[in-house]
DNA sequence: ATAGGGTTAG
């Protein structure tokens, strides 16, 4: 009679109240054996992993009047789809502790466990019991092997697991493309693809994203075409394939021509604008996407972060956490919200900043903390910077060049320097924004000829300066007099030269007085920027500085103007 | 139970 009642009851969805009072009763009665099934319930309706959850599972487990390993099974799965990787290592280990025998599905969570944490240790260590409870028969747990394999890139063991099975099914055969895929190794995968037996619409996709990671677009077009049937998948990725060969016509062609777009096409497309610098695009479509979600605000708040607005950046941000969805900020966003702060140097929003991270209880990854040592540097704490820059797992050349243009910036060339040849040591390439830092540091100490053999040295690297680059050269030769070799430098250009490139010669003009050439630099100036004044204000101080005063006088009417001319209020309207 | 597509730092 109440074995049919707890029946009953554990059929329902329950909660975590309900099922504490059922547990009681089975507790009480001794109905054992109707624990696995109160285990099984609870998991499935769940509506999710939490913690406490976890506990009363957990505690159940242990207290079990007999242990048992299908319940253990049902935790570790658990565990493991909702990607609680580390809780399903330990739960498996733990099951191992009570001497259960584990079940397929165990032993299969667990190596998906092992696989998403790049596990290797456990992952063989499992494997090896695979091999001891007689497994080696089973599709799903052979397929997990493969999986892992592949995921670790092991292609040798992935491919010895996969020859030996005994059947395969369509997921095995998924499995093994994909480890070869990840390796960028096409021509196994094209192999191995033509051989799938039945393919099915993830083998295309996989095929497809392969070809487009690989940039070879060709490919991937003949096979989207082939295919029998496409899901959203496989148009997002042609869509993304087209967006990171920088094809953004064609992408946008793609995206209007889709049958039905996911939110992954939307920021793929807005993530895709925001690469080829066209933030008005991205807004656009941003606005258009009805409800927005985390990736869909990251998306837009990187957008601007990466294209110099940072204060649209934050207002982005703003309305996300006002939008009244709860929608929790994650390591990607504040990974572009501490960028926008080191643009706008203020170092009180970002700590700001750091305190919602800590209440949120985001830790610092390498990402983070080589924003954080952007923003620290460019605000002025250089020690904190440093710090920041010693604490790092890995350093990369992303780090080694924030850390390098905040020394630069804050006069402290030596230290720049010292840390570009210990990268060197440490055997990372340079890249143009390594460059960016070295020579402002250059700039600042005024070693031209060494300045000048580091801007040389870049092409050994493979790499071209940009207009940039020949700025901050004209800017160390001009400053240290060579103001010849500066001009004739900027003659040797092969690109347009920008204002900045000519505003560095004039400014130098005016520190040498120079009115020769200071007369050419200030053409261009005008030419190039028109709206602003400053470029007449430094001409008319070159003409100063040798007496030439109706000279004077006529800049001296050319800025005020410039002046009047402004609508009245603009500058009203600009700071509110 | 096993698989595929999107967002981050200089």
């Amino acid at each position: 009679m109440i074995v049919s009642e707890l029946k009953f009851l554990l059929n329902q969805r329950l909660t975590l109240k309900q099922a504490r009072q059922t547990h009681a009763a089975v507790l009480v009665h001794k109905f054992h054996h109707l624990q696995p099934l109160l285990v099984h319930q609870l998991l499935v309706s769940s509506r999710g992993y939490s913690f406490d959850l976890l506990q009363y599972v957990k505690s159940i487990l242990r207290h079990a009047g007999s242990p048992d390993s299908f319940s253990w099974g049902c935790l570790i799965r658990f565990l493991s789809q909702h990607g609680q990787f580390r809780e399903a290592c330990s739960a498996y280990c733990e099951m191992q502790a009570l001497g259960l025998c584990p079940s397929t599905f165990a032993v299969s969570s667990a190596l998906r466990a092992c696989a998403r944490t790049e596990d290797i240790v456990g992952g063989r260590l499992v494997h090896a019991q695979v091999n001891k409870y007689g497994f080696s028969g089973c599709v799903y747990v052979q397929t997990a092997l493969v999986d892992l394999y592949s995921r670790l890139g092991e292609m040798q063991t992935a491919q010895k697991v996969f020859d030996e099975m005994p059947e395969r099914n369509v997921v095995s055969w998924n499995s093994i493309l994909f480890g070869y895929l990840r390796l960028r190794n096409l021509d196994m995968a094209r192999n191995l693809f033509s051989e799938i037996p039945e393919k099915d619409v993830i083998s295309w996709n996989s095929m497809i994203s392969g070809y487009a990671k690989a940039g070879d677009m060709k490919h991937a077009g003949e096979l989207f075409q082939q295919m029998p049937e496409r899901n959203s998948a496989s148009w997002n990725a042609m869509l993304s394939g087209y967006v990171d060969c920088g094809n953004i016509e064609l992408a946008r062609e793609l995206f209007d021509a889709m049958p039905q777009r996911s939110e992954v096409s939307w920021i793929a497309m807005i993530g895709g604008y925001s690469k080829c610098g066209d933030v008005e695009s991205a807004c656009l479509l941003f606005d258009q996407l009805g409800k927005k979600n985390l990736l869909s605000y990251n998306a837009m708040i990187a957008c601007y972060a990466q294209n110099g607005r940072p204060t649209e950046a934050l207002q982005i941000f703003n309305g996300m956490i006002e939008c009244g969805l709860e929608i929790v900020p994650d390591k990607i966003t504040f990974s572009s919200i501490i960028s926008a702060c080191s643009q706008l140097g203020d170092l009180k929003l970002g700590s700001w900043i750091e305190l919602q991270m800590e209440k949120l209880g985001i830790e610092k990854d390498d990402h983070l903390a080589t924003a954080l040592i952007d923003l620290h540097a460019k605000c002025g704490s250089i020690h904190k910077a440093y710090e920041l820059f010693n604490s790092l797992k890995k350093k990369d050349v992303v780090a080694y060049s924030a850390m390098i243009l905040g020394y630069a910036v804050n006069g402290k060339a030596v230290d720049a320097i010292q840390l570009f040849e210990e990268m060197a040591d440490a055997h990372i390439c340079p890249n143009s924004v390594t460059f960016t830092g070295l020579l402002t540091a250059y700039s600042h100490t005024g070693l031209v000829e060494e300045g000048y053999r580091s801007f040389n040295s870049m092409k050994n690297y493979g790499l071209v300066p940009s207009a940039d680059h020949y700025g901050m050269m004209v800017d160390l030769l001009g400053r240290a007099g060579h103001l010849e070799d500066a001009y004739n430098l900027i003659k040797t250009m092969p690109m347009q030269p920008h204002a900045g490139v000519w505003g560095a010669l004039l400014l130098a003009c005016r520190l040498h007085n120079n009115v020769e050439i200071g007369e050419i630099a200030a053409r261009h100036c005008f030419k190039l920027d028109p709206d602003r004044a400053g470029y007449q204000s430094l001409l008319s101080n070159i003409y100063a500085s040798v007496g030439r005063w109706t000279d004077v006088k006529q800049m001296r009417e050319a800025v005020e103007e410039k002046a009047s001319a402004k609508i009245p209020g603009y500058s009203w309207v600009e700071s509110t």
